[in-house]
DNA sequence: AAGGCTCACTAACGCTCGTTCGTCGTGGCA
DNA sequence: TGCCACGACGAACGAGCGTTAGTGAGCCTT
């Protein structure tokens, strides 16, 4: 197998992280599967080795991200905390997915809507629960007392897209590192609901 | 010219209009020009009588939309303010803006990049020097001891990003008017800078 | 009534897309 | 050494894309 020119070994992870990359950077549409063979020094047709279709490629880059970002929730954030530290948590988490996996973040919230049923339904429930676990904490602490906002919804939404909008401008090579921003945006909010 | 069934009169406008609507519901790629003629009732070719070409409807969308964002906060954000005044009233009409264009707001966030150049250039050109006005009025409110962040340039984007997302889930059906939704965010804005 | 202009239309173009099929060279294993 | 499974490939497909050309019907002006 050892070749003159350095090929990568085809295999079906490689194809998802090269499709990954082309959709982050362009979008589904904007992405045809000659770009992706390109990529990988491969002829079209071969790609069909290693994956189902094209719009499989985006379901499973959907599913796996959308999976993930709820694993994170649930693993980091403790309801028996008080409502700052759960926020404080989730929010950190949060931004330091998008900041570490920039191009599943980018995909999913530019390409969702490019998913066909049964898939689109599938994923937006993930979102959903996502939200509402996120405005849930907010509501708590407004309960509380700790937080101090007009509507959690509202407020969930602007921390959760100042969040994901870290996927759009950072970088590994830039001044901050992932840690230092999830730090400095889980304080934002905090501030944005109110937390003394 | 009048027809049994009613049918609008084509022109520039309402095609662009059209164009607008499904760009922002299924993205630039994502839209063929026989939808744009469907929705108007019309063959493909005829859309050719209004419109340059596809690529033509894009980089109008964007142009006037842009032009707009930066006329807006010049129009309303006066220097002499102090900045915690010039905060409030840029995040107040960038979210006014959103919540009023959504249709715009989702094709320019989506699919500037799908732009050719030179007028990708000048479109992104046009968006940073949003950006760095807005970095600006940050920085002053810093220097001066009115406002408390580590990085204005991360505050910027944790804002502005905040503003844009409301383009994605606001309703004029929905229980808040955008002058309500304006007035809560801009106050998120003041709360992340850490104006007291 | 005649003329010209506007503009929606049919037809067709060259191209690219995602996908399928059958072939053939190759490496691992008996 | 012979066999077999794997997979990269060329060729080809039907469909859809954006775009152009030419035609003819309807309105406004004279």
């Amino acid at each position: 197998m050892s070749r003159v020119s350095t090929r990568l070994a085809l295999n079906p992870e490689v194809v998802l992280d090269a499709a990954l990359t082309l959709f982050a950077e362009r979008g589904y549409h904007g992405t045809a599967l000659s770009e992706i063979a390109e990529a990988l020094q491969v002829r079209t047709p071969s790609l069909y080795n290693h994956m189902g279709s094209k719009h499989d490629l985006l379901r499973t880059i959907v599913d796996r991200t959308t999976a993930a970002v709820l694993a994170d929730f649930h693993r980091v954030v403790d309801p028996a905390d008080p409502p700052a530290e759960q926020l404080r948590k989730a929010a950190r988490v949060y931004v330091h997915r998008h900041a570490t996996h920039r191009r599943e973040a980018l995909v999913v919230n530019r390409d969702t809507g490019s998913l066909a049923e049964p898939a689109f339904g599938e994923m937006q429930a993930r979102r959903r629960e996502h939200e509402h676990a996120l405005r849930a904490v907010i509501a708590d602490g407004v309960a509380a007392g700790a937080f101090h906002v007009e509507s959690p919804a509202l407020a969930s939404f602007a921390i959760r897209e100042m969040c994901v909008s870290v996927a759009r401008w950072f970088s590994p090579q830039g001044a901050l590192t992932a840690d230092a921003v999830a730090d400095q945006y889980s304080g934002f909010a905090l501030r944005i609901v109110g937390a003394p």
